[in-house]
DNA sequence: TTGTATGCGTTATCAG
DNA sequence: CTGATAACGCATACAA
């Protein structure tokens, strides 16, 4: 069996709780008896059983994150995985494990709740896709700490970080603005999603500050595939007065637009500049490759991370919401 | 505070250590008693205390996955994550705990050193990139419960999990076979990678059983990106005899012959067929959808994980190696 | 600055 | 079948 605390203080001729001090900076011990101990430390070869030290500190120092991972989840929602990562990054600078947990909407409440009764974990990180009303509760009620990945779509006090999407679309439209594109159109995903819509808004906002109104008929809708995109290049050439650029939903719509494009002839960025939104799975392998808005998930992880960790060494503090920044990646197509 | 073993034991009428016993289910308890433990139970909302728990049974029922996840890992390598939900998956149906954990070479075997000697975690998956030989003595000098993903690079006694690639290039080859394709070319990967190396073998192997040498000639030797792939179809058409069907190491190379021969007019599977391996990025997208020899990650994770659970029950017993099946997914390119 | 005493909540041993 | 008792290994309030 390994070195206990008490073999420690044995043989430092100390008292456990002296060692104890020592090894973690609390209370004062002075420098003779430190040295003594490290020796001691060394020589046993000590290492505290986290085990037991969880128990008596009350601190598993794990937290948890909640997602709904469906199928081929890796390949289909990458973007998943990079905010795990950086949640994992920020955690482990701090002393602090991730857990990764699967769960659906139903399952997660159930989770959630024997979890934090159980004292499994010390804070929980759902993804938007997760929560529900009971647990939105269930968190207040039991004052469980934790931050919520995307903006929730239910009314609630809980804590959530997400990214503006709005501001994605200023953005787009902005930087075709710069390059003098007055006349454009919007490939859109489906109509119910909000976070096409929410870009489409804040797209519209910029033109119209600019004296440009974007009208219905420059907005063609779609259900988002590639053929969608390769489609709508029909109703795109024969709008009038014809666009100089075009804004596309997401990469498989810029993809089927952009195939169609050039299948007509028609040079991009030259005859037709194109903007997207995210960088998966196309933006960096298309040819040529796709300028987009981008969202680093990454910093998002991170930010989540340290959010949930404020939030344990401050309960009182009511972090409502934090919104993350887009960034434009410019590459070929504009 | 809520309610702890002892309070449910006064309620009931009985001692801790009987509660304790028909909560596991270890001993022997009476119906009569059990009942009234169990109304105390639920009246009192009792749950066990999860740190307590783990330091009285030694056992903090988490495994940890131990990879280097580099920057975008999510994007570029996205089969980490797929095998991270298998292992996921298994690890949760009997209990245990998912620990991601970043690291590299240097970090992992630290790491390692005080996870296991400090009682962090039952049981450790490291992924084949973070392995080392100073990793592996530890690992059979402490006996710590493991598994490797993908098979090390080094001697060992390690146990490890990984996918036979030569068998994917048996299973290329006999496909194209199956389709009367006799003559074919290879574009390869990476002349140092081992795995396309492994397909490479495979495949030549089920030709020459078939009394077909697949020669230098049909060998086109690349680094590996989408325009190696369309520079490739250049050499391809000059063979002689010109092959009906083409094994492509990966999808990069895949996309960038098929869209080089649709360029040339020349007609996928018609005129000429195509097989790679692995489903991402393109196979799932390209026009056609490519066939592809894949590997299911997911499963591999399931198995990883039960490989580990295994070794913590019987430690006696020394797994070596496991080896999982690729399938042949046929889409529109043979 | 150091040590003593106690608690953390559960499981396991063993005697009844 | 049940219960008293002793771990499990560390942290901490308080006394010295």
């Amino acid at each position: 069996m390994s070195a206990t605390i008490r073999d420690v203080a044995k043989k430092a001729g100390v008292s456990p709780s002296t060692v104890s001090k020592a090894l973690n900076e609390s209370g004062a011990v002075s420098a003779d008896t430190l040295k003594k101990i490290q020796q001691a430390v060394k020589a046993l070869n000590y290492q505290p059983n986290a085990r037991a030290r969880s128990f008596a500190t009350r601190a598993t120092m794990h937290i948890v994150f909640l997602a709904d991972f469906p199928y081929d989840a890796a390949f289909v929602n990458p973007h998943l995985f990079e905010i795990m990562r950086g949640v994992q990054h920020s955690l482990d600078k701090k002393g602090y494990a991730l857990i990764m947990k699967q769960a659906d909407v139903k399952s997660a409440y159930a989770y959630t709740e024997t979890a934090a009764a159980q004292h499994q974990v010390d804070g929980f990180i759902f993804h938007a896709s997760v929560v529900s009303k009971k647990l939105a509760s269930l968190v207040a009620r039991e004052n469980i700490p934790h931050v919520v990945i995307g903006r929730p779509n239910i009314e609630s006090r809980m804590c959530w970080i997400d990214t503006d999407n709005q501001l994605s679309g200023e953005q787009a439209a902005q930087h075709l603005l710069d390059l003098g594109h007055t006349a454009i159109a919007i490939v859109n995903g489906k109509a119910d999603d909000m976070i096409s819509w929410r870009r489409l808004l804040g797209a519209k906002r910029v033109y119209k500050e600019n004296g440009i109104d974007i009208v219905q008929t420059q907005v063609i809708q779609t259900t988002s595939s590639i053929t969608d995109g390769a489609r709508a290049v029909k109703k795109l050439l024969h709008m009038n007065p014809r666009p100089t650029a075009v804004i596309c939903a997401n990469n498989p719509l810029a993809l089927g637009v952009l195939q169609e494009l050039q299948n007509r002839g028609i040079r991009v960025p030259q005859d037709m500049a194109l903007i997207t939104y995210d960088s998966y799975p196309f933006a960096m392998f298309s040819e040529p490759l796709m300028t987009a808005v981008d969202i680093n998930m990454y910093d998002m992880g991170q930010e989540a991370a340290r959010l949930v960790l404020r939030k344990m060494r401050h309960p009182e503090v009511q972090i409502q919401s934090y919104t993350t920044m887009p960034t434009l990646i410019r590459r070929e197509t504009t």
